[in-house]
DNA sequence: CTTGAAAAGAACTGCCT
DNA sequence: AGGCAGTTCTTTTCAAG
């Protein structure tokens, strides 16, 4: 594990909310030269605190209106059962982050589709037909909210 | 809605897995020009379809190693309590995202703990004196994949 | 859309305290 | 660790086809 010190959080903290941030702008703020906020940013980069950079695309723009988990369990649990059923929804270009948990669901899809028809589709054909589903349970996003998270 | 076409899908996929390419190797990719490249960025930002740039923290690596899912029913239910519960839950620091959903729960809350000692804590001292709260149910994150989208 | 160029800015390097 | 100075690369804007 990684030990921070109080600027790295706020380093981090920064890019959280905007990492199209320069280290000039962001060292001037800490009372930090341009090299210096830099190599603390390439340092958090090598031990792999920061993974990278990504794009925040708002969907609903793209055309993708509906978002909705889902809660998957299981109906044959075993190794293989599970690398089979991770393999198959991965290849669903709807999912978009499949998330393996402990508890009352094996599994949770967060499944983004254009519209109310389209996601029954996907449903239907897609989802309900993965190797080993079990039970699936359904929530439709309504808004989401981004915290700056425990670093914030 | 903003119409794409497919170029401008290669671009939003490419910076979706990472942003830090520069428009002038993308555009090589693509058989594009530097400017041409830059300039569609540039309008995908003006559409609104590009939100932003964030970057991708590794919390395990921070020390946050605990990252539990949990489904939140409110007990009375009305507008007031809606923004009474999500004004609350927005002002702790380890609730990551709140998602308001609509099915057998009424919000999800991402929450990032650094041990289950510290899971324990924040659930009994924060997330259970949310004001309306009602039935919790929480999953406990084993693994996770992002995956490209709908573009993808 | 393209190429080419120019200016501004950000990233990166080496050296020094 | 940090700062300073300099180099390299990217971004951003322009002109012209």
């Amino acid at each position: 594990m990684i030990d921070l010190d109080d600027i790295d959080r706020q380093i981090l903290r920064a890019l959280s909310e905007d990492a199209t941030q320069s280290s000039g702008a962001m060292g001037r703020k800490l009372g930090l030269s341009q090299p210096a906020t830099w190599r603390r940013i390439r340092r958090l980069e090598d031990a792999g605190a920061l993974r990278g950079r990504r794009v925040d695309l708002d969907l609903a723009r793209l055309g993708f209106g509906v978002t909705v988990f889902l809660g998957v369990k299981l109906a044959a649990k075993g190794r293989l059962s599970l690398e089979d059923f991770e393999r198959a929804v991965s290849a669903i270009p709807e999912v978009q982050t499949v998330e393996h948990i402990l508890g009352a669901y094996d599994y949770r899809l967060r499944v983004t589709a254009r519209d109310i028809p389209d996601f029954e589709r996907v449903l239907r054909r897609r989802i309900m037909t993965l190797p080993g589903i079990g039970n699936v349970d359904a929530n439709v996003l309504l808004s989401e909210e981004r915290l700056s998270g425990p670093l914030g």
